[in-house]
RNA sequence: GGCGAUAUAGCCAAGUGGUAAGGCACGAGUCUGCAAAACUCUGAUCCCCGGUUCGAAUCCGGGUGUCGCCUCCA
C-alpha cells in the first residue's frame, strides 16, 4: 500500500505506527454556511481512505472536526440575532442532512471546537510555558512562528520569504508578523469563554492541534484536510503540536485537491459554489459519488455539468447491465461453480490500483472491461446456463463488495435506473401515458407493415428525447440522453 | 515578488525509465424492415529546447502556458 506523501513529497509504503491501527485524522468543515461540493468531495476521499484501510484488515479510527466558533460564524449569527452555538449547531444539523443523504461522512468521532475549549485552554497555557506562545495586553496570545525551527516543512516555505507576502498591518502586540493567534480576545458582542488571558476564544488552527492529541494522541498515522490548508492551516498545527509535544504530529499528510468550475476554484468570493444540496437537486448521490471517485483525489478537476452527465451515462450503462445480469438469474436458478479469469480477477486487479494511492480512476476504469465481459457472456450461448449463472452472480457479487468500499453499487438496482430515467422525464416534460400509447401504435402499424407510419412515429418520439428499443418480447423505450 | 502544482489524441483522463489504461465524441461493422441497446474494429510518441541513458511522456537543466497557496477556505 502506498500513500502520496505531502511531507515528503512522495510516494510511500504506508506503515502504521502500530501494526494493525490506524489513528486518521480530516479536517472538516467550517459550518458558516451550506456546505459546498468541495467538502463532499473531502468527505467521500477520507471516507473511502477509510473504508479501504479497514478492508485491508487495519482497525481505523477516523476523527474529523466542525469549526463552530469562528469570525464568519460569530458574524452570520449577529446579523440573525442569533447565538454563534446556536447557529452553527443549525449548520451542523443541515450539513448531516445533506451528508446523510449523499451517504458520506462517516467518521468515528466527529469533534467541535466549543466541545474543547478546555483541552484548548490547556494546550495554549503549555505552548506559553514552553515559550512558544505570549500573551498579549489585550489578551490575545500568539505563537512565535520563529521560535519553530521546523516552521515550513510542510509547505516548503520560509520564514524570510513568507514575509514578502504578509501583511503589513501588524495587530496590536504582536511581536512578530509572521505570528497567529493562538487565542483571540473576545470583542463586544462576540462569544466568549474564559481563560487565563481573559474572556476570548480559540484561534482556528489551535482547535485541530488540540483535537488530533485528545482524540488519538500526539503522533497519528494519516492526517487529511484540502489542499487549500497546507498554507498556514496544517503547517501552523504541525507549530503547535509538535512545539508542545516534540513528536511529529503525523506520519503521512494527505491532501485532496480542489474543484474548479470552468477552470476556476470554486468559492465563494466569486460567486462559483455549488453547495451539496443544489447538486443533490439535480444528481443522485451516487452520481454525485462517481463523479468525485472516478477522478484521482489528488488533482483539482472541474466539475462542470458535463461531468455529472457523463457520471450518470456510466451508471446508468454499469446498473442496466446489472440489471441483466438479475433477470438472467431470475430466469437460470441452477448455478454450477467454474472458475473464471474475469471474475477471479476482479479484487486482484481492484486492490493494484487501490493499494498505487487510492488510484480510484483506475478501479473504475477496470469496471468497464468487466461489463463488457458481462454483455458479452450474456450474448454466449455457447456457454452452459448453470455455468453462466454462476460466473455472472460472482461477478456482480464481487463488483458490489469492492465498489461498496469507494461508495459506488450501493444504491437498488431498479431504484438507480428508475431515478434517472423520472429525473429526465420530468426534465424533458414527458407524458409517459402518452409515449405508451405512440408505442402501441406503433406496434399495430409494423404488424401491418406500414413502416412509413412506424418510422415517423419513431422520428416523432426521438425529436422529444425517446429512442425505442424494438426486440422479440416487444418495443421499449429510454431516454436519449441518457445512452 | 516567494512557494507549489500541472501541461498526454477533438474533449475528459490513467500512466514516474522499456516503445502510451479507460471514458466521451467521430467513423466503419455485427444485429435490425429501419433503428436503438449491446458487441467488434478504428485514433496520440505525450507543450518547446537541451542533457543523462542502450532506452524517457516518465529523470535533470532552461523556456512557455495554465492553476493553486502566500487573507477565510475542502
Amino acid at each position: 500500500m502506498k500513500i502520496y506523501n505531502s511531507l515528503t513529497r512522495k510516494k510511500e509504503e504506508f506503515i502504521p505506527i502500530e501494526k494493525d491501527n490506524v489513528k486518521m485524522y480530516a479536517c472538516g468543515i467550517t459550518v458558516y454556511d451550506d456546505s459546498h461540493i468541495g467538502h463532499a468531495r473531502a468527505s467521500i476521499t477520507y471516507d473511502m481512505i477509510c473504508c479501504y484501510l479497514r478492508f485491508l484488515g487495519y482497525k481505523v479510527k477516523y476523527v474529523r472536526n466542525y469549526t463552530d466558533v469562528d469570525d464568519k460564524i460569530i458574524a452570520r449569527a449577529n446579523s440573525l440575532n442569533m447565538n454563534a452555538l446556536d447557529y452553527s449547531e443549525d449548520r451542523i444539523k443541515a450539513a448531516e442532512e445533506v451528508f446523510a443523504e449523499l451517504g458520506a461522512d462517516f467518521p468515528d468521532i466527529k469533534c467541535k471546537a466549543s466541545e474543547n475549549i478546555d483541552n484548548i485552554i490547556d494546550f495554549v497555557s503549555k505552548l506559553i510555558e514552553k515559550g512558544y506562545a505570549y500573551p498579549t495586553e489585550k489578551g490575545d496570545v500568539y505563537y512565535s512562528v520563529k521560535k519553530f525551527k521546523d516552521y515550513g516543512k510542510l509547505s516548503n516555505i520560509n520564514t524570510d520569504d513568507l514575509l514578502n507576502g504578509v501583511r503589513k498591518d501588524v495587530e496590536e502586540g504582536k511581536k512578530d508578523p509572521l505570528d497567529f493567534a493562538v487565542w483571540k480576545a473576545a470583542k463586544p458582542g462576540e462569544i466568549s469563554w474564559k481563560s487565563p488571558w481573559g474572556e476570548g476564544r480559540p484561534g482556528w488552527h489551535i482547535e485541530c492541534s488540540c483535537m488530533v492529541l485528545h482524540n488519538l494522541g500526539e503522533t497519528i498515522d494519516i492526517h487529511g484536510g484540502g489542499k487549500d490548508l497546507i498554507f498556514p492551516h496544517h503547517e501552523n498545527e504541525i507549530a503547535q503540536s509538535e512545539a508542545l509535544t516534540g513528536k511529529p504530529l503525523a506520519n503521512y499528510w494527505i491532501h485532496n485537491g480542489l474543484i474548479k468550475i470552468n477552470g476556476q476554484k470554486m468559492s465563494k468570493s466569486l460567486g462559483n459554489s455549488l453547495t451539496i444540496k443544489q447538486a443533490l437537486e439535480l444528481y443522485n448521490p451516487e452520481v454525485v459519488r462517481y463523479a468525485i471517485v472516478s477522478k484521482s483525489y489528488a488533482a483539482d478537476i472541474d466539475l462542470g455539468e458535463s461531468e455529472f452527465v457523463l457520471a450518470e451515462r456510466h451508471l446508468y450503462y454499469f446498473y442496466n447491465t446489472i440489471n441483466a445480469i438479475n433477470k438472467f438469474l431470475s430466469q437460470n436458478t441452477e448455478m454450477k461453480e467454474v472458475s473464471n479469469d474475469v471474475a477471479d480477477g476482479i479484487e486482484k486487479k481492484f486492490r493494484e490500483a487501490m493499494d498505487d494511492d487510492f488510484n480510484t480512476p483506475v478501479a473504475v476504469a477496470n469496471l468497464f472491461a468487466d461489463f463488457k465481459y458481462v454483455n458479452n457472456l450474456l450474448k454466449d450461448n455457447k456457454i452452459p446456463a448453470d455455468e453462466k449463472a454462476y460466473i455472472l452472480n460472482k461477478i456482480k457479487t464481487e463488483i458490489i463488495r469492492l465498489y461498496n468500499i469507494v461508495g459506488l453499487f450501493k444504491e437498488d438496482v431498479q431504484g438507480l435506473i428508475d431515478d434517472l430515467r423520472n429525473k429526465y422525464i420530468k426534465k424533458l416534460n414527458l407524458d409517459v401515458e402518452e409515449i405508451e400509447q405512440s408505442i402501441e401504435t406503433r406496434t399495430n402499424a409494423k404488424l401491418e407493415k406500414h413502416y412509413d407510419e412506424a418510422d415517423r412515429i419513431r422520428k416523432e418520439l426521438d425529436e422529444k428525447g425517446i429512442v425505442l428499443n424494438d426486440s422479440k418480447e416487444g418495443t421499449t423505450w429510454d431516454i436519449k440522453e441518457l445512452m
